[in-house]
DNA sequence: GTCTATAGGCTGATAGAC
DNA sequence: GTCTATCAGCCTATAGAC
């Protein structure tokens, strides 16, 4: 997934105009292209070029398309869940572990700008790329918020919600934001919507955690 | 969009099997299929299918796949801008107003189930198919909220939040439960997930709503 | 208005030279 | 590992019969 620069050392074999590179430029313009476009609204024609590669090198690096689209899916799924997994299991206030979940998700975001847009089309798709060995782990997402908010409900730290619908609006507004960056950027530029103050992320991720602790809170009239 | 059944009344040549039915039906299983699948996931075979038709009657009654999307985008994107531009010219009470948007996004998915799935396909998109003509009408749900917020803010009714952030949080969540609906029964039906209680929009309706009221209200010490 | 048949373009994959 | 050339399949659009 991400694009490590990856120092290449001194190798013997100029010749080979280093495999790793190829590899990995494809990921990286297959991965922009996937998140802008959307699989079948994107040919391992424009992959290639993009890349500035062969597009024969799909199918000799990844085996095809579909197969270069599911390493892609798999890299993104799993830096999230690598993350969320490591709140899910260590936390102890619910209030801040749900700030850490926002958090979690706007960096992962941050570091790999076309993981909500990919998640997006994915879970608007029905899951359908999501296999039953990705499927636990894309619903790593899900249960890390289910958990904290049961948690959360029961120690009466949060009013009583249902986690589920927590998890659908806190994960909505976040993958949302994220994944209409470019539109609003477009929107933006030609004057159709404010751009100042700029948008901005850290901003907006206060935002939705401050909505999520202030709509969260058990209030007077809930004991 | 809508398939309205539409009594036929007696007309005087059934030979020429119903124009009209033909075509609400086309534009009935485009709309599923671009919902679904996306613009480009979705053969004029499989929409000629699905609609019981032939597929050169897509070129013959909308000119073709593109335009027949268009009109899908067009009726899909009048259906919300109508209720919302009613919303913000005539509220009152910010508060009451916010809570009628949700309700208004809420009816509108209700009736056109797979208008939540094509807006968010179309802004994840970057909203590629929005000409100058349809992306006024599709930002009208952005100037609603915004006004909405505007007008809380300086009235005092709301603390002071960004407006546009406050849009994104509401749609977000709001386009991402509805959309998402098919991934969930998928989950719940295959016992991944809890479907108890079944998912219902009525509730998650109000819980949007209760998470805006609760977040956006000015707490004591926002004075 | 509807259907069949077909044209013509593009797509993803791969054999084989280097 | 990389590239060129090529192929079979699918796609959208349409001409023309009914």
């Amino acid at each position: 997934m991400r694009l490590k620069p990856e120092p290449l050392g001194d190798r013997e074999h100029p010749k080979p105009r280093e495999s790793r590179h190829t590899r990995e430029a494809l990921i990286a313009a297959a991965t922009e292209l996937f998140a802008e476009r959307g699989f079948s609204g994107t040919s391992v024609e424009q992959i290639a070029r993009r890349a500035g590669a062969n597009k024969a090198m799909i199918s000799y690096h990844f085996g095809g398309k579909a197969a270069l689209y599911r390493t892609i899916l798999e890299a993104t799924i799993g830096a999230i869940a690598e993350r969320l997994v490591v709140i899910r299991d260590g936390f102890t206030e619910p209030a801040d572990a749900l700030k850490q979940v926002v958090a979690a998700i706007a960096d992962v975001a941050s570091r790999q700008p076309n993981f909500p847009a990919l998640m997006l089309r994915e879970v608007v798709s029905g899951g359908r790329h999501l296999d039953e060995q990705l499927l636990p782990r894309f619903l790593a997402i899900f249960g890390t918020v289910a958990k904290i908010v049961d948690a959360g409900v029961r120690t009466g730290a949060f009013r009583s919600v249902d986690p589920r619908y927590t998890h659908l609006s806190l994960v909505g507004s976040l993958f949302f934001f994220f994944a209409s960056e470019p539109f609003r950027r477009r929107l933006v530029a030609e004057g159709i919507v404010p751009g100042d103050p700029p948008f901005d992320t850290a901003a907006y991720v206060r935002h939705v955690q401050e909505l999520l602790a202030r709509g969260l809170k058990p209030a007077a009239e809930d004991r």
